[in-house]
RNA sequence: GCGGGAGUGGUGAAAUGGCAGACACGCAGGUCUUAGGAACCUGUGUCUUCGGACGUGAGGGUUCAAGUCCCUUCUCCCGCACCA
């Protein structure tokens, strides 16, 4: 080793310089710019959830930026035309908030955390589009949001209603039911109480059987978690509506129920306290004021309190009865708390013996339990157990001696073709409630005249803006702060010009999301949300990468606006996003990392403290992608350590570029290209942590080469190397850039090309197969990658410790999987 | 309660039913050094009488062969939660 070389060896790899020196380069190459016209790749649309811009990026947005990175570069050496944008989802109540805490435009500072963020992702080396970028708070973006809540209001799917709804006191709005996490506000942690109010709502409910079905396109591309966490929001259940008399009212109830199998069994009937019916059943019924009183006590109380499992139930008698369609009987009616009026019909037929809730009710109350179906367990008037098994029906007239699914079928068509039942479907799924009574969203292009009605801001009038917040009290006081603003609010009608009322109320920003991702192809079109040619090009997404908390919300919202444009005849899918991958989160000492536990660590320290390439690094070998990364746990400077051996391998080096690699030492060419091949796959499999072990493997086997085997002038060596520099660019593009210049190439590595790799070179010369004898190994050989399963079978035999193992032995049996395995069978 | 997922060294983790622990972190020892928080090398599942034996939460089963498939069970995590 010459002087240089030596010195060369020992220079530190100075990341803080690479860093600085390649970003201008980049700036000005602009390697990632997708959508030119001549473009013939393939197309491949990487998608990372946008941020919110509630302050520089964290160690979170670290990880997923890292991910969705390392997925759009390699599909960029892969050949593929990818478009990866970014923007920012800036309108919401973070902002509003931080404002009235500073006393600020939450306009100021939403677009100062953007311009923060965004000079943060350009440091982290993400390979963004720039030319793509918008924030849903730009008024050229939300006047697309109100074009499409007017196309959904055209549709009869945005409507108003009156109803009780989820009601942040803290943040004084309405809540959507998908933003109430176990009876809190998922924004602040707040309970949440019911409110009753007018509001407006997206038909999503229509769509429930579709959002559900189409799931089965997204088997395998999406996590399976993910699948069933929206089947189960969505919650299909399959059952029977049924007619009950009521005496003393002209019209019958229906009920629904799952059971009607059980209808021999029903002992009671209960209507939700808080619905319509209760409340006309109460009239004139006696206890009245005791109904009035049970209701004002459970309006009382919050979703938390409902929430509590063991909480005994409760309810009135309302002095009425129903009478059971099948046998006659007389069946009371109580009003409870533990009935929904909001699923189904808000009224239930109760089969204490059957269902676990009823039962409670049952034995709270002391109200008969009849058993309809014998299920061979003990009585539940005993054992205070319902039993919701199958089992053999009793007591139940023409249903006797069925099972429960024969008996289901019997009793359905029975109310059929009486006319008292048919079968019905329910849903756990609400209509999306979109209504905020905040600033900071996009207003609601709705106009209110006392003689028109609903009247749709015309179109030509959008975007309607919102009114500057300078001045304006933006603290949350139960009603819109646009309401305030009395030159805004009050307009002519549009239809009759008389005096008008704007609807003062801004829109969920999971709005503004639903959609975001068609609009990247078409950012700069001021015609139309989304143009059907760009579409074509490059919808649906191909990737999408996200955090698993969007796995119902932002999520569900996105494929409901998906199908809604699909019948529009505005897009030709019906999903969206393709694939998804949910990366987990980063973690300190095993829990979230926050302020208040004194366990945060800030991003910007760690890339000073290790460099970008090397925090992404960490980020991506930490473990698979959808596992928490415990940040505790990893090894940035081991990443560094790792990352300066193999910048180091780019000044060993000795043959120029373009020498025939075909003439190199032949295991380092066969190591890089497993390498090549081994990593593609792991990465396609969302396996990083496993392609960078490939890599890593591959610098350890050319350091040895140049340090002990055919030395650095090799054109193997070479060959290794710049592969290195490949492969180590969609994960850690300073590094790689570095290199690939000590290799004496120009920018940018990014668009180099993953090298083809060679099949000829995948298979080695030979291949280590075990013997074993009934399972367990007691040898090992080394044979040719192409022995067969016989001369492999005659040469274990051969092995003079097998001949010694097998002496006095019989062999019942040898199975042989050449060039890998021989187990002999032998009986002991 | 319902639904889903996961249990592998000191740690993060690998492993189309076919050599368990790849690749790292950590630790220990060494080489070279004025020095080492550099670089490089070696070792590192447990037990061991040094021949081996055992080992993927526990228990059973299928198989020539099980971390992987099946059954039972325990523990942990996540989602939903009075949805009839």
């Amino acid at each position: 080793m010459n002087i240089d070389s030596a010195n060369q060896a020992h220079a530190a790899y100075d990341f803080a310089y690479v860093q600085e020196k390649w970003l201008p380069v980049w700036d000005k190459a602009q390697p990632f710019k997708s959508g030119r016209l001549d473009d013939q790749r393939p197309k491949k649309y990487v998608l990372d959830m946008f941020p919110y811009p509630s302050g520089d990026l964290h160690m979170g947005h670290a990880e997923a930026y890292a991910l969705g990175d390392v997925i759009a570069r390699y599909w960029i050496q892969k050949g593929f035309n990818v478009m990866h944008p970014i923007g920012w989802d800036a309108f919401g109540l973070p902002a509003e908030n931080a404002a009235i805490k500073r006393n600020e435009n939450p306009k100021i500072w939403t677009y100062e955390n953007i311009a923060v963020q965004k000079a943060s992702m350009r440091r982290f080396a993400c390979s963004f589009d720039w030319d793509r970028v918008f924030n849903t708070c730009d008024p050229e973006y939300y006047r697309w949001n109100q074009w499409l809540f007017l196309q959904l209001y055209e549709r009869g799917l945005a409507y108003r209603k009156d109803s009780a709804v989820n009601w942040c006191p803290d943040c004084q709005t309405v809540l959507a039911n998908e933003q109430v996490v176990a009876g809190l506000c998922e924004r602040c942690d707040t309970p949440v109480t019911k409110k009753k109010l007018n509001q407006w709502y997206f038909k999503i409910t229509n769509y429930a059987d579709r959002l559900l079905d189409d799931m089965e396109q997204l088997e395998g591309k999406w996590p399976e978690k993910v699948l069933m966490m929206q089947r189960n929001w969505i919650g299909r259940s399959t059952g029977a509506n049924v007619s009950f008399v009521i005496q003393g009212r002209e019209l019958p109830v229906t009920v629904y129920t799952t059971r009607p199998d059980t209808l021999f069994g029903a002992t009671f009937m209960v209507v939700a306290a808080d619905s319509e019916l209760a409340a006309e059943l109460a009239v004139g019924s006696g206890v009245e004021s005791e109904f009035g009183a049970y209701r004002e006590k459970i309006k009382a109380d919050s979703d938390i309190d409902r929430l509590a499992t063991d909480r005994p139930k409760s309810g009135i008698f309302l002095d009425r009865y129903a009478i059971n369609p099948v046998n006659g009987a007389k069946l009371p009616i109580w009003a409870s708390d533990y009935v929904l009026a909001d699923y189904g019909t808000g009224a239930i037929m109760a089969v204490p013996a059957h269902d676990q809730r009823d039962l409670d009710f049952a034995r709270a109350m002391k109200l008969p339990v009849i058993v309809v179906v014998d299920t061979a367990e003990e009585d539940p008037n005993i054992s205070g157990v319902a039993t919701g098994g199958d089992g053999i029906l009793i007591n139940s007239g023409l249903l006797n001696g069925m099972n429960k699914a024969d008996a289901i079928a019997a009793i359905s068509a029975q109310l059929e073709k009486d006319g008292l039942g048919q079968s019905a479907h329910n849903y756990r799924l609400r209509d999306w409630l979109v209504s905020r009574q905040r600033y900071w969203g996009t207003p609601i292009p709705i106009i209110h005249c006392s003689f028109c009605g609903e009247v749709p801001v015309p179109s030509d009038q959008l975007p309607l803006t919102l009114p500057n917040a300078q001045g304006l009290d933006l603290k949350p006081k139960g009603t819109s702060p646009l309401g305030a603003v009395t030159d805004w609010v009050n307009i002519k009608c549009p239809r009759c010009a008389a005096p008008a009322k704007r609807d003062t109320d801004t829109m969920d920003t999971f709005v503004d999301s639903s959609w975001y991702y068609l609009r990247y192809p078409s950012s700069t079109n001021h015609s139309e949300p989304f143009s059907k040619k760009d579409l074509q090009t490059w919808l649906p997404v191909d990737q999408y990468v996200g955090g698993v908390t969007h796995a119902i919300l932002h999520l569900l919202y996105s494929r409901f606006f998906t199908k809604v444009l699909n019948d529009m005849g505005m897009v030709d899918f019906n999903e969206p996003f393709t694939r998804l991958l949910n990366q987990g989160m980063v973690v300190m000492d095993g829990s979230a990392m926050s302020k208040s536990r004194g366990n945060l660590v800030r991003l910007s320290d760690e890339l000073e403290n290790h460099g970008v390439d090397a925090i992404r690094l960490s980020m991506v070998f930490a473990g698979p992608p959808e596992d928490d990364v415990d940040w505790s746990g990893v090894s940035p400077s081991g990443s560094v350590k790792f990352l300066s051996r193999a910048w180091r391998l780019s000044g060993d080096v000795t043959s120029a570029p373009g020498v025939d690699c075909t003439k190199g030492e032949i295991s380092l060419r066969r190591a890089t290209h497993k390498a090549l091949h081994d990593a593609g796959i792991a990465i396609e499999s969302f396996r990083f942590n496993v392609a960078i072990a490939r890599v890593m493997e591959l610098v350890n086997a050319t350091r040895k080469a140049i340090d002990s085997g055919c030395g650095p002038a090799d054109p193997a060596v070479r060959e290794a190397v710049e592969a290195i520099a490949i492969m180590l660019s969609i994960v850690a593009p300073f590094t790689a850039e570095e290199m690939w210049e000590r290799l004496g190439h120009k920018p940018c590595v990014a668009l180099a090309g993953w090298p083809l790799v060679d099949e000829k070179l995948l298979v080695a010369d030979a291949v280590e197969a075990v013997v074993q004898i009934n399972g367990k190994i007691k040898a090992r050989l080394d044979v040719a990658p192409t022995i067969s399963d016989s001369e492999l079978e005659a040469s274990a035999l051969a092995l003079a410790t097998i001949v010694k193992a097998l002496k006095g032995a019989t062999i019942t049996k040898i199975i042989t999987r050449a060039p890998k395995i021989v187990n002999i069978v032998i009986n002991s």
